[in-house]
DNA sequence: GAGTGGTCTAGACCACTGT
DNA sequence: CAGTGGTCTAGACCACTCC
């Protein structure tokens, strides 16, 4: 009835809610579904309907991010250890953090091909990264990106997923092999989640994700590496900001 | 079974399915459902279920689309009419397009009075805007914006819906009243449509929105406009952007 | 074992669309 | 009118959690 309830409550269990309510257990699940695609509410098998925190939405401000991390590459590694662009999204210090890092060599599919204009069947590095708060268990971006071989094998650490986090970022990796990024392109688009990334994320599978396509292209106009970022679409959010050019006074 | 369709193509009816594959109406419905969450499929009641058109994605390149509405504010007003924003994002000519415009006077609710740093209650013109190819009747954007009564009654002709569409969008019709923007802030989020949304974007209700909140600051640090952009999740997508600056060699 | 949510069935009625 | 999708019921079995 337009109520709210603290997080964390227990909900009456369906079949209690279809005895009190004089309707069916199909439409009271019906009408649960609706607080679940909005994040409302999280239903355990087994253990019963919580009412889910306040969303705790996850802030990225790609636009500063991505020049910040690039003037934080030529400071020394000690500088860089500090501070994280985890950190730097959400205030977080890096003894809360749990980090994930999974390397495997494929080769491009059409798709991913033409999105590093290289050729299909080229080898890449792919790499699967996520970070979470060590008191939640589900992570707040998962990040899938995509580098050509050849390209990262120049420096040996970039092939070892027990040198994760990189320290310092992408750009900093990519600085070791002699390349300068010049530009991001990020396009972002919503969707279903996968059956994983509804579990890995923990959401439920009728609550969309928001995507991020960040393609970074070097100095030199190559794209040296095409990352998928994946947020749950209930507590994530992104922000851009751009300073406007003023007119000749 | 992994087949594709043609766009367009009725599907067997829900019952014939239900026989056809030995599972009850109630199952081959959920399995419907996750086809029309991912927009492959729409349903009509009384008429059927038709695959959809490959998803024609929307494409708004917010960053670069900022700058140049700026630029052309001072061009002068025949050259303004001959293309729109919407023309810029679509490639569709002035004659292709329909526009719905209307406005209304509206008090600031605590959470827009925050937005646009005014007191409660302040008086709001509020634009309800959207813009839609003539072969198709559902809008690809619906944006609606939030300005200070006070600020744009300064030109007569901002308070009326009938002049719509603005000749140089928001920005221009800012300058008209003294004001340049400094800087624009887009916050990005994803969320299930409400049953409105989901009817005047052609959605399902298991689709999820794109939206942006649009904040545009002015020279002096006021906000003068805030905007929610809605979009459908399956069909549109966002594209920032950004240029680095260079290392000093 | 008792209670929870997840899945499924078989059948009913309604609102809507076409002819 | 017949056929479609939208909504609802009453009941069954399963997988899981907790005691």
């Amino acid at each position: 009835m337009g109520g709210e309830l603290a997080p964390g409550t227990l909900m009456p269990s369906e079949t209690e809610l279809a005895d009190s309510s004089g309707l069916s257990r199909t439409s009271v699940r019906n009408a649960i579904r609706q607080l679940r695609e909005w994040g409302l509410v999280r239903a355990e098998q087994g253990r019963g309907t919580y009412v889910r925190a306040p969303r705790q939405r996850v802030r990225r401000r790609n636009a500063e991010r991505y020049q910040w991390e690039k003037n934080r590459v030529l400071l020394d590694e000690g500088e860089r250890l500090k501070t994280g662009a985890t950190e730097h999204d959400t205030g977080l210090t890096v003894d809360d953090l749990k980090f994930h890092a999974e390397y495997t060599r494929v080769e491009a599919d059409a798709e991913m091909a033409a999105a590093l204009q290289v050729d299909p069947g080229t080898k890449l590095l792919r790499r699967v990264y996520w970070t979470s708060s060590r008191h939640e268990n589900a992570p707040l971006t998962v990040s899938y990106s995509y580098l050509p071989y050849d390209l990262v094998a120049a420096n040996p650490d970039l092939l070892d997923e027990s040198k994760e986090p990189w320290p310092g970022g992408t750009q900093h990796q990519l600085y070791t092999i002699g390349i300068e990024l010049d530009r991001i392109d990020d396009q972002i688009r919503a969707r279903p989640p996968s059956p994983d990334e509804a579990e890995l994320l923990d959401i439920d599978p009728g609550v969309s994700v928001l995507t991020v396509r960040k393609t970074s292209v070097d100095t030199t106009g190559r794209v040296v590496e095409v990352a998928d970022i994946v947020m749950p679409g209930d507590r994530a959010e992104l922000v851009y900001s751009h300073k406007l050019q003023r007119w000749k006074t």
